[in-house]
DNA sequence: TTGTACGCGTTATCAC
DNA sequence: GTGATAACGCGTACAA
């Protein structure tokens, strides 16, 4: 049923070898021979066997994505860039998510991936987490998204940069009393939340306004938490006038908690997210824009140059924000 | 460097196949070899070559994800749902995306993943799909999600059922101008469009209500398309106290259309949208609601059936549906 | 430019 | 319960 290279090489009156040369693009064939080959492949429908090719040649013929969750937002954003550009190659993409460290169900993934990936892609994790810091020395090709490594390239953005620019714009408008809605506690392994807060707390600082610990409160990075988040900071003896979010969908969160306070986003508070969600736009939030499928697909291309040379040095790249000015920042009122 | 069945086979003082069969758990081994093996495998961080393995099973290890789109909320979630299942599994998840039939860069699958999977899942994608269709060709399981075909097992939704509730719920506030806003153009491939139109019809149908060709617009699944359809609804003769849109981002899509007309949802038009989208809480829209991530998870189960009896008999999953009520709806003001 | 032949690391089929 | 050993299908030195 299936056919295999000494089927073609039969039906072509060539040899296997030259089959496989054929087939693969390798030089040194001539190239009516080829054609020939080409033409018997296609006409019984040849395959190869990926497994024997795999065996034979030593390469996996995949690639690992590593990525906590698989269903948020700005994850199945940089894994369908990442795909968009496996799609053309020949690599396999193996998914396999992970889930927040140290939470139960937690997988290791270099168990089930050693021997069977030529290389890693892995979103966001820290590279201390359990299964993740393991990948390291298989001495494999890894391409980091939002952290970096020793001898891995890496992408990102620049998250101080980011959340100065959110900081920044507040402080524009004269807001003094400005909150932050982080992710987890600190101190976090996770590096953006880390340099969101810098750059949230250099601005603030640069511009002479005090850090008040009050002013602080976790989102967990979910529209809920958000919400609890803003709540909360309601509840202080000295409330916000104005919030940066270090999400959208925290932001999106806050929005809510406001106007179930009857407060107006902008006009009494001023609320600024980060990553540029569609439904942002939707619901009139500033936001701090990042390329979040760009990320994805500049990451898969990273990572196809490695395995293409794995001698080349590793790469960092930066990539570029934006922001988007909307209703939910105006000037302080007085 | 890598260990082989060998060396574990030399160091355990045993043959190769025993080591085979005791890694592997199968009967015949004598418990204390069996253990003796396991600890040298681990000693000595021995895994086995998945290409070898494979090569000599004839089993591909391996389970291949076809969907149209991998960042689309309803898309994303369905993933996840099945990455869970699979993660417990010993399969690798291959991730293909198709896009739209008959756009551009769209890849069939099936030659791509030829001999290298042992099953498929397909969500959502027509059956005649180009790159689909071939699927089934290749006497592999298949399990379709929100579709089906002789011999495949399916998983979904009654989206006759669904759109039901959402128009029945409407007619019980006393609309009568109903308005639909679909996907694509009718007649499409796809299921769903098809069997939510055929709820919306029917229920209004036996309503008594007439089924206005003016009242319908296409959103094609996007918030922007919602959104524009709304707008256009709006601009008709006689426009809709209501409306039903075949999903959640093409429902919030029409909240900001009716509010930058000024017109508030509920009060003024309602809004019923499909999916159980975490934003709709967010916007107090009334939605059906759908256990998408069970469906995923469901359909990964029924795909491991298979593979593990070939023989049995496909299944057809049918998934309850639910309704939540918002402020998005209302009684029809007279 | 082409062919021969060996090796890749397992699994599976036999015997024992 | 265990051990030889023949596949599995391809890649690739090496020879021609």
């Amino acid at each position: 049923m299936a056919m295999t290279i000494r089927d073609i090489a039969r039906e072509a009156g060539v040899s296997t070898a030259t089959v496989s040369r054929a087939l693969r693009g390798l030089p040194n064939v001539d190239p009516v021979t080829r054609e020939k080959v080409r033409q018997v492949a296609e006409r019984l429908d040849y395959v190869v066997s990926p497994a024997a090719s795999r065996l034979a040649s030593g390469r996996a013929g995949s690639i690992a994505v590593i990525t906590p969750y698989i269903a948020r937002w700005y994850f199945a954003r940089v894994l369908s860039g990442i795909e968009g550009v496996l799609q053309a190659s020949d690599l396999d993409l193996l998914l396999s998510s992970i889930g927040d460290p140290g939470e139960t169900g937690h997988v290791p993934p270099h168990r089930k991936l050693r021997r069977r990936v030529d290389g890693f892609l892995v979103i966001s994790l820290p590279t201390e987490t359990e299964g993740v810091s393991e990948i390291f020395d298989l001495d494999q090709p890894v391409v980091l998204i939002d952290t970096d490594h020793d001898g891995c390239s890496s992408i990102g953005i620049d998250d101080v940069a980011g959340a100065r620019m959110a900081v920044q714009h507040l402080i524009n408008l004269g807001h003094e009393r400005i909150a932050l809605i982080s992710g987890r506690p600190r101190p976090t392994p996770f590096r953006p939340e880390d340099n969101r807060f810098i750059g949230y707390r250099d601005t603030m600082v640069e511009a002479g306004l005090r850090i008040d610990p009050d002013l602080e409160a976790c989102g967990h990075f979910t529209i809920e938490g958000g919400e609890r988040a803003m709540t909360s900071l309601l509840a202080r003896a000295n409330p916000p006038t104005a919030v940066f979010a270090m999400s959208d969908e925290m932001a999106f969160g806050a929005l809510r908690s406001l106007r179930a306070h009857g407060l107006e986003p902008g006009r009494d508070v001023s609320v600024v997210g980060f990553d540029g969600h569609e439904m942002s736009e939707h619901l009139d939030l500033t936001t701090v824009v990042q390329p979040v499928e760009e990320i994805g697909a500049r990451a898969a291309r990273l990572l196809l140059a490695r395995l293409d040379d794995p001698q080349a040095p590793p790469k960092h790249d930066v990539l570029p924000l934006d922001m988007v000015v909307r209703g939910s920042t105006a000037l302080r009122r007085r």
